[in-house]
DNA sequence: TCTGGGGTCCTAGGACCC
DNA sequence: TCTGGGGTCCTAGGACCC
């Protein structure tokens, strides 16, 4: 049943394995998606600068003649950043997670809407539901990505139709994406790989809506070349670590000396950056996961004084606890560890937290719990942000409330 | 005019226990 | 006089991801 690599497909550190059953695991992502979503509700908008960000804005205004006055990233004040962008707004330069003021300059013209989470939720749930008629061996990965072990899939259907495993993948991935746009009318890039990790890369080189097939063969030419960032774990800190060492191409850490690199990274992240550089990757697709915390934290429009403003944060703190306790109700759950979160007006960022003898989701308990967290910070500076946080889960009796339905303006039905 | 909100995982030191 | 070692839990911070 398993096929056996083949010597040339076999990255050398696999070759002493022996036996490994060749996966075929795609990785599914969702095209710039929340700006997407709108351009569903507005489409007079395609084709222009939009930028999906910021907080409660001004909502787009229906005019006398029928159309829609929409806000300029030019008008937009206060703090807040890029949730994302469409892709004529990142050929001007502005991606996502950029400050909502360094975009205004860069797009001044650019559109703003305030984000919709409950639309990209339901958008989000409907893609999933599509993928999952195919079959159930899926993962989450958040709202706009999942991978999918299409192994038995491709399986079948070589059983069935005959020809080869690489073209019975490709078909089963064109139809999973066509399946998705007849369910959200928005398009997805794929990329069917041997595993999560070079999935992962494979759906970002053939943006948007692309399919792309890539095996180990294809590692000289298409993944070595790429900067280290491209490899999902290496974030802004190890790529500058790794830049520091000369190692900027994924060849070059495919090559680098071990023990260098065990110098600078330390014996685990050394090996995993070796064999992540070298497309090894044998973690499964997690088709199911528990919870591990539950959070809420909000950014001040304007920095608070833990004093001359306490009866405000006081408020701000009350409602946050609340939060979380309707976040555990409904998903069902209850936590032993109860954590705050501050920032400071200097960016600087702690936490306490503390662990109780049984799980609670109980707001005032949460509360008293979070508030002798608090009693050891000391607060001499103005506060920025404030979270509360539930963390060391567990299943708790009461039955999860089911969601509530979301009614929404948007031509999708089918 | 810098820098959101919701998460996961890892590390490291100290407490505590056997 | 000197001086164990392993395991687990708790806490704080930080890197990273979507």
């Amino acid at each position: 049943m398993a096929e056996l690599f083949s010597p040339l497909q076999t990255p050398p550190a696999l070759l002493q394995g022996g036996t490994l059953a060749r996966r075929y695991i795609a990785h599914l992502d969702m095209d710039a998606f929340f700006a997407s979503v709108e351009l569903l509700r507005y489409p007079e908008l395609r084709d222009l600068p939009v930028v999906v960000g910021g907080g409660r804005d001004r909502q787009p205004v229906l005019q006398g003649d029928g159309t829609r006055d929409f806000a300029r990233l030019r008008d937009y004040t206060g703090r807040g950043v890029v949730t994302t962008s469409t892709y004529a707004a990142r050929r001007l330069g502005v991606f996502s997670a950029m400050g909502m003021m360094k975009a205004a300059k860069l797009a001044p013209d650019a559109i703003v809407l305030p984000p919709d989470f409950d639309a990209y939720r339901e958008l989000s749930r409907r893609f999933k539901a599509a993928v999952a008629d195919w079959t159930p061996a899926i993962e989450d990965r958040g709202i706009d990505e999942i991978y999918i072990d299409l192994g038995e899939l491709v399986h079948e259907r070589l059983a069935r139709s005959g020809g080869s495993a690489r073209d019975a993948a490709l078909a089963i991935a064109q139809g999973i994406k066509d399946a998705v746009r007849l369910a959200t009318g928005l398009s997805c890039s794929m990329s069917v790989a041997p595993n999560k990790l070079l999935a992962k890369i494979g759906s970002e080189l053939d943006k948007p809506d692309g399919l792309t097939w890539l095996d180990w063969s294809d590692l000289p030419a298409r993944i070595w070349p790429l900067a280290v960032r491209s490899i999902n774990g290496i974030g802004p800190r190890a790529g500058e670590r790794l830049a520091l060492l000369g190692l900027d191409t994924v060849g070059a850490l495919a090559h680098a000396d071990p023990a260098v690199l065990q110098k600078h990274f330390g014996a685990h992240q050394s090996a995993w950056l070796l064999a992540a550089a070298n497309g090894v990757d044998e973690r499964p697709v997690q088709s199911h996961s528990e919870p591990r915390s539950v959070s809420r934290e909000t950014t001040f429009e304007h920095d608070l004084h833990p004093r001359r403003d306490r009866a405000r944060l006081s408020d701000i703190f009350t409602r946050l606890c609340e939060r979380v306790a309707q976040d555990l109700a409904r998903k069902g759950y209850a936590g032993r560890t109860i954590g705050i979160k501050l920032r400071f007006d200097d960016f600087s960022t702690v936490t306490r937290d503390t662990t109780l003898d049984a799980a609670t989701r109980d707001a005032a308990r949460i509360r008293q719990a979070a508030t002798a967290c608090l009693r050891r910070v000391p607060l001499e500076r103005r506060l920025r942000l404030l979270g509360v946080r539930v963390g060391a889960l567990e299943p708790s009796q009461a039955a999860p409330s089911r969601p509530r339905p979301v009614q929404l303006e948007l031509p999708l039905e089918d």
